[in-house]
Parts: structure tokens; C-alpha cells; sequence
DNA sequence: GTCGTTGCTGGTAGCGCTGTCAACGATCCT
DNA sequence: AGGATCGTTGACAGCGCTACCAGCAACGAC
């Protein structure tokens, strides 16, 4: 009881507001909320803070508020390129914020992310960012019954648990294909890697458009569990070319699985867009300063994040936005390597809300 | 006073003291130090926790007991490629453990950096990983004042604040120009972007490796301060050419450039290495399967990630390593753009700790 | 002049856990 | 047998902050 000032040293709360000669709890709403002091007040706890160099001791601001300030991140891969583009944008949107990013990796195993979820939810974040829509039935229930704001990034799909972000996997790779066709290819073959489930929408879009204009063909489809690389690029199209030689164009999965395909034609004389197409996915820096500059898919990956971080913040600060889901689209780069033309980086088809603007959630595709 | 069980719903320490028939203490010392309780009191205080789904709650424990359980880690991008395989490597060495890690972003600025370790440090942290060697002044007190494990990574160098893991850029750089020389090239250009201080130690090599064979000429050097890209590599490269048409190689500062020129190359039609040898700087993993392949330094971050954790967190535990300052070493993989016999990995020169044994602090170069 | 009403401030009482120390029985040694 | 030691357990008192509510002055409406 008869403690005083620093006892280790350590400013408290307490020092300041004996400096600024204020009780501590209005030295405690100083830094909640400014507004409601008045301004002498304001202005004295201010500057005793900055003098003693107080910083706040956020264990204790959790347990006596029953909440933190910390903001959960689930991701399934660190490593993936893509995702470091999202993590980037929520990085930036949080910066000079008062919350702070818990970052966990669920190395794309549903069950991880349960896990994950529960520890979590056990430290009541203020809110939370997961990956995708793909979720187990308990990682749902929890999610659903959490009091914080969540966002579900990378895709979008029907019955969100609380706000989406995203774009179709699924419409992005049936542009893709419609492109190609357009360029007059109709042998068309996939390869994909990991297989997560976004990759796998993108297969379904393939499979659809193919089957639509009745050119499917199971052999046309090569695809592993592997995690993607360039070399395994290489690997999948030599695999394809074994099955199919008279393949004229393949869609790729992702940008780094092109460009194993470009260096493997270079490596085998496949003259590129001549005798094979390449498209990929995602539009990563590269593709545009390849010889040929390869087509993709462009994602907006680091708006992904961005915007998912300011919705949820917006959210945690009770101002929900009015449309929940948010579409943030594709749009179809045209380059040499599915260009007849040999033109370079002329936008073909996109899709979704490509002009960033909020927009309904189109009907889903399943 | 009166309060009893579940006030809101929550599982307290209490609540699985109660069941299990112990105090709250012992309950808490369960899942501090479980050796330290009989048998029989251990099992009952474990099933009555796994019965309840007890959570411990992590910001009462750290006020409690004065220190939290967390990790900092700051680095300076999250894009950059190399920092994304770092970490993985931290995150694969905290799997399991009680720690959980706290990431910042410093965007290669030593202010910002100073601004976070401020505010880690406040929060008592259980450890802290920092990138590099060079951080401000302010910053080195507050890192020396600190009374939680330090790992430095990265880099290795002189004076380390408490324990240092990474290789010498400087004498990386040598080993590649040696290289170089070695398959008899001269005029050998250097392009570099970013320039953050590592970038600037590999530069510092190559200037010293080309003095000393009484080579160096500023204008075989192009360096810009905006990031990298493989666009850039094609740019710069070209600015490079533009100075120096003679050039015979080009050591690019990672491997992103040597991608672009590459590129670059076959855009000009100049042949590799025949023309002009490529040196790239990490051996991503693209680099084996260009056409032509192309040689590398290669360095073990992702090694150099999960050692840096696993001997913050033995530090942690008291368990100091017998050499706190570790070199993982590099190696430079030949490869086809930089030999004249066109093989493929050929490792040649390498340096450091390469073979992951611990070594010495070899005697710095400044 | 009285009664709200508003704006600002402070006192009290914890949030859920752990550090410290004391107490206890069991074990060991001389 | 007596004392010292060890292993195990519990009581107490906070850690630094904030939620809640009460108090008080200033002000306006009637």
C-alpha cells in the first residue's frame, strides 16, 4: 500500500498522473480518450507522459478491459509470393493504428487453422483475418460464435461468416481460357500445383469453360499436391506434352508454374506463342519483362489486404461497411505469349468489381 | 468477494483448481513447471483442465508475472523473397514451443526500426530477433539494456549486442567475382538496387576483389535506391551497357536482376555466357531451372530463420549457446550463364560456416 | 430559486494470474 | 531419537490498468 513513484524504475500510470497532478484515472482516459478532458487536462497529462517517457503496459490494459487490441491473421503459406502481396497491404493499413498483427501460418491444412483459431479466440482479438472459405465445421462455429469483426480473404463464395474479400478463382480461370480461345487456341491444357482449394476453383473454371465449348479432356489436365516452383513448371509441362504433344496453348495455375513452361519451351525449341500459348495467374512482377512477356491473370493481392484491414478496423471501431462483401476482381493481361498479334500488355476481359468498386456478390458458381 | 465459478461463462484457473480439488496455485503451477507437483495431483489437474477446455489467459499471466511470452521480429520487408524464407524458418522453429512471435515491418529504415524496438521493448519481451548490424545508436543501448536474449541475423560482424547468426556479404561478393575471374572475365560489371546495407557490403566486395586486380572502374558500377525487381535488372543492365559496351559479366547484387538480365539478353540477343556471364546473389530457387541456368551465391536463410529461433529460445531458457556468434556460410553454384564448359552446379567456391559447423567469427573486413 | 442536465473528475474494486514465503509431512543423516 | 533437508502445497498480496458509478461545478429552463 504505501508504494510511490518508479519501485523498478518503470514508469506507471500512476507517475504520470501524480506529474501531471491529475488522478490516474484521468491520466488512463487520456489516452482512450482524449476528447472527454478538458483541454488543461489534455494538455498537462500530455506532456508528463512525454517527459517521463511512459509507455503503457498493454498486459495490463487487457486484463482489466477484457480485450486486446490485437488483430489475428491466419495465412496458410508465408513463402507463397501472393500472400506476401496481402500481407504487405494489412501490414501498411495497420501501421500507426493502435493494433498490432498476430501473424499465424496454417501451412494450408484446415485442421492447423482450427487450432489456431481456438488459441485465438481464447485471447479475444479484436477482430480477425482468415484465408479463404474453406473452413472445417468447428473452425466455422467458432468463428460464428466469436464477438469480434472477421474478414475472409483471397476468394469469395456464398455465406460469408461475417465480411469477405475476394474475387472468383473460378470466373478469373474461365476468363482465361475464354481469352485463348479467343486467340483461336482450342488444345488447351492446365497444370497446377498444391492444389489448395483456390487452385481448384480455377481447375473447375477450366474444366467448365473447356467442357462448355465441349474441348475437355481429362489427359489435358496435369496436376500435383507438390508445393508450386518454377522447376516444377518444367516438370508438369514435360508431363503434359508426354500425355498430349498436340497441346497449343496451357493455362497455368500460377505465374511461377509459367514460367518453368517458358523456360522448358526455350529448352525444348517450342516456339512461344507460335506453337504453344502460355497464360498464368496472378500477374507477378516477372511476367511483364519476360522474353516473351507472358499473359496472367492480374489479381489485386495487395488491395486484398489493405482493404481487408480497414474494413476491419472500421469494423472494430463499430462502423460496419455497408456492403459486407466485397469483389474485388480480375482482369485478364494480354501479352506475347498468347498474343497472335505480338502486342504487348493489352487488357482483355476482366471481371468483378476490377474498378475497385463495391459490388454484389455475383451468383456464386456452385 | 462473493464471486463463485463462472462469472461470465469463462473457464479460470479457479474453476480447474475447484474440479481437480487443488489450489490455485498448484493448478498454476501445473502447466508452469509440471514436474514439480505429485503424480497424482498432475493427472487431476490435467483431465479437469482438458474437461473444461481451460484457455490460461496469456495478459493476466504477463502482468502477473511481469514478462510475456512473446518474440519480436523485425525485419525489413515482407516482400522481399529472402525475408519470406527467414521467415518460415522462425515461425517452423516456434511450432510447439510456448512462445508466439510478434512481427514488424521496419521498410528498411533504421528510425522506424528504433520507433518499434521502443515499443517492443516495452512490453518485456521473452526474446528479440533484429536484422543486421546496423542499427542506430539509440537503438544499440536500448538493445544492450535490454534484459532478454538478442539475435542478430542476416549478417555477421564485429561487436555483436549478444548473438549473431549469418555470413559475410562482403567476402560472399569476393567469392563470386573470384569466380568470375577464375573463367577468365575482366571487365566485369556490378548492379545493385535497394542498396540497403547488405546489398552495400556486396558491392563493397566486388569493389575490393576488382582493385585488387587492379580492374575497378566506377563506371562498370550502376546502383538505383528503388527496389528491386527483375524489370529493374533489365534496366539497369541496360544503363550499364549503355557505359560500358566491353563489359564480359555482370555480378548482380540478387538474383531478381540477374533475372531481368537474363531477360534483358535474349531481348538483345546476346548470348550467355558466350557474350556476357551472369552472377546472381541467393540461388533462389528459379535459378537452376532458367535457360541458361544460372549461377548463384547461395545462402541459408531459411537455416538461418529456424537456428536464429531455436537458440533465442534456448537463450531464453537459460541454455546460452557455447559460441553465440554463428557463420552459416555461402557457396557459389556454377551454373551455365557463368561457365565456359557450360556444366551444370558445379559448386565452386564457398565461405564461412558452410557446412553448418560452428565457427569463429573470421576477422571482419572492417 | 429550484431542478434537472451536461461535462469533467475521482474513488473503489477488481481483471486472472503468479512471486514469495511459510507450513507441512516425509525422508535422511548422525 | 532429534534435527536437517527435501518435496509438495497453500495463503497472501499484488502486477498496472480500467469499468463502473458517484460526485461536483456550471449552466439553462421553468
Amino acid at each position: 500500500m504505501g508504494r510511490k513513484r518508479t519501485k523498478s524504475g518503470k514508469i506507471r500510470l500512476a507517475e504520470v498522473a501524480e506529474l501531471a497532478g491529475v488522478s490516474p484515472i484521468t491520466a488512463s482516459r487520456f489516452f482512450r480518450n482524449p476528447e472527454a478532458l478538458s483541454v488543461a487536462k489534455r494538455t498537462r497529462v500530455e506532456s508528463a507522459a512525454n517527459e517521463l517517457g511512459y509507455v503503457p503496459n498493454l498486459a495490463a490494459r487487457a486484463l482489466a478491459s477484457q480485450r486486446t487490441e490485437v488483430i489475428g491473421v491466419l495465412i496458410p503459406s508465408l513463402t507463397n509470393n501472393v500472400f506476401s502481396d496481402v500481407l504487405r497491404g494489412i501490414y501498411d493499413a495497420y501501421e500507426g493504428s493502435r493494433y498490432s498483427i498476430q501473424l499465424s501460418n496454417t501451412r494450408y491444412s484446415i485442421l492447423q487453422e482450427e487450432r489456431l483459431l481456438r488459441l485465438f479466440l481464447a485471447q479475444k482479438p479484436a477482430g480477425l483475418i482468415v484465408t479463404g472459405i474453406d473452413q472445417t465445421t468447428e473452425s466455422r462455429a467458432m468463428l460464428e460464435a466469436a464477438d469480434c469483426p472477421i474478414v475472409q480473404i483471397m476468394e469469395i463464395g456464398p455465406n460469408p461468416v461475417d465480411m469477405m474479400i475476394g474475387f472468383s478463382h473460378y470466373d478469373a480461370a474461365r476468363a482465361a481460357i475464354a481469352h485463348l480461345f479467343a486467340q483461336g487456341h482450342r488444345k488447351i491444357g492446365f497444370i497446377g500445383a498444391r492444389m489448395d482449394p483456390r487452385v481448384q476453383r480455377r481447375l473447375d473454371g477450366y474444366v467448365s469453360a473447356m467442357k462448355e465449348a465441349d474441348l475437355f479432356e481429362q489427359r489435358l489436365v496435369v496436376t500435383t499436391a507438390t508445393p508450386t516452383s518454377v522447376t516444377l513448371g518444367g516438370t508438369l509441362f514435360t508431363d503434359l506434352l508426354g500425355r498430349e504433344p498436340g497441346i497449343d496453348a496451357v493455362f497455368c495455375a500460377n505465374d511461377d508454374l509459367a514460367l518453368g513452361v517458358l523456360f522448358e519451351c526455350r529448352r525444348r525449341e517450342i516456339a512461344i506463342p507460335e506453337q504453344i500459348a502460355i497464360v498464368g495467374f496472378n500477374d507477378l512482377e516477372f511476367m511483364a519483362s519476360a522474353v516473351p512477356t507472358l499473359t496472367s491473370v492480374r489479381t489485386n493481392r495487395y488491395e486484398m489486404g489493405k482493404t481487408a484491414a480497414t474494413m476491419l478496423i472500421e469494423a472494430i471501431d463499430g462502423r460496419r461497411p455497408e456492403q459486407p462483401v466485397l469483389d474485388l476482381g480480375f482482369k485478364v493481361i494480354e501479352r506475347q505469349s498468347s498474343s497472335s498479334r505480338h502486342q504487348d500488355s493489352r487488357p482483355a476481359a476482366s471481371g468483378g468489381g476490377a474498378q475497385n468498386k463495391m459490388v454484389a456478390l455475383p451468383s456464386g458458381h456452385d
